[in-house]
DNA sequence: TGCATTTCTTTACAATTGTTATCGTTTAAT
DNA sequence: ATTAAACGATAACAATTGTAAAGAAATGCA
């Protein structure tokens, strides 16, 4: 999964800024491609980025960011394994880098961070197990409207075939659900 | 979610044996209900467990668990916060049980085991995740067919109306689909 | 062994979803 | 401003799933 958590590790990284590359990039620019090992961390500024994964030719979007987010291949990042989904920016993007390098040097040496890291690392677990409760649960209208509920800027802001492969339904489907009643 | 990761972290604790307590249970027992805080890990000796969520009436599960697996329910048991799930005994079941305190000094006490045990939630995380992809690449046949292939011990040893809704379906569902072709 | 419970299958029907395609509309780039 | 690309709605049809009910088969316990 992807590191978020709106401006709780942000803040603490500021002290760290000097190991900051500041970077601009167009709409539809892909930051890390499936199979390739992440050795960048993305600070978001301004506007917004996916992941997702090919299935069998099509994309499935598997989430999305926002200012304030941190976002990486997680388990890439960390592990030096491939990544299992790209990462690609859906607006223009104001973004901060870091290395894998730096960013390991800082996590070892700052016993503080090391510890909320983990912490900011449970709580995505936590967030994941929920996503996958909600599959478990709800059907797709329900977790549409879960959606809009929880997350009413994601509706607000990306387009609908993005959502609808979030979700886990054609785009479609999607228009069906939202055109019902 | 759950700890789950058969040999790996048992081994560890057997340093610590003179803090588990033996528990022999029947089947159909809950060993932590939805709602109550954690305060007990289980080790499963002998027998499998199940986690399983309430929804409007209808029972869901979560996770299966054998001989070797650890099981709490983790969120809960780190942080105090009720138990999203309650974890019950699929059949008559050896347990050696280790309390959160215990634990917790344990943990505190021996950062080898730490270290270790954040790798252990990092790796469920990393499952958890992977179990997510599934619902949003598959269709339930398809999700049936990974699991014959990834956990065949599942589809042998319980009974599949379990087996139904941790796919996200119903039992008749998972029968037209095992009869199909 | 016998009985009760649990488990699995099957049927019929309604509802939902996927697929493919077409067609306006909106958006973005030059 | 013009053109191309992206996006969303809709239609028709096949396939899948949910629901409710009934019954067969397997299992567990007295």
């Amino acid at each position: 999964m992807q590191m978020t958590d709106r401006n709780a590790i942000r803040t603490e990284w500021d002290k760290f800024s000097h190991l900051l590359k500041r970077q601009e990039i167009p709409a539809k620019t892909t930051l890390l491609q499936e199979g390739k090992i992440s050795k960048t961390m993305f600070f978001i500024e301004k506007g917004c980025l996916r992941t997702w994964v090919n299935n069998e030719g099509k994309e499935i979007t598997t989430q999305f960011f926002f200012e304030g987010d941190s976002v990486s291949s997680v388990e890439s990042f960390r592990t030096n394994q491939p990544s299992l989904y790209s990462i690609e920016s859906l607006e223009p993007c104001i973004l901060q880098t870091i290395s894998q390098k730096d960013f390991q040097n800082i996590i070892e040496n700052t016993p503080e961070l090391k510890t909320q890291l983990e912490d900011h690392l449970f709580k995505r677990f936590f967030q994941s197990q929920q996503l996958l409760y909600s599959f478990l649960k709800n059907n797709p209208k329900q977790r549409y409207e879960e959606l809009i509920e929880q997350h009413p800027h994601i509706i607000q802001r990306i387009p609908q075939h993005y959502i609808a492969s979030y979700l886990g339904i054609t785009s479609v489907s999607l228009s069906r659900i939202r055109n019902r009643r």
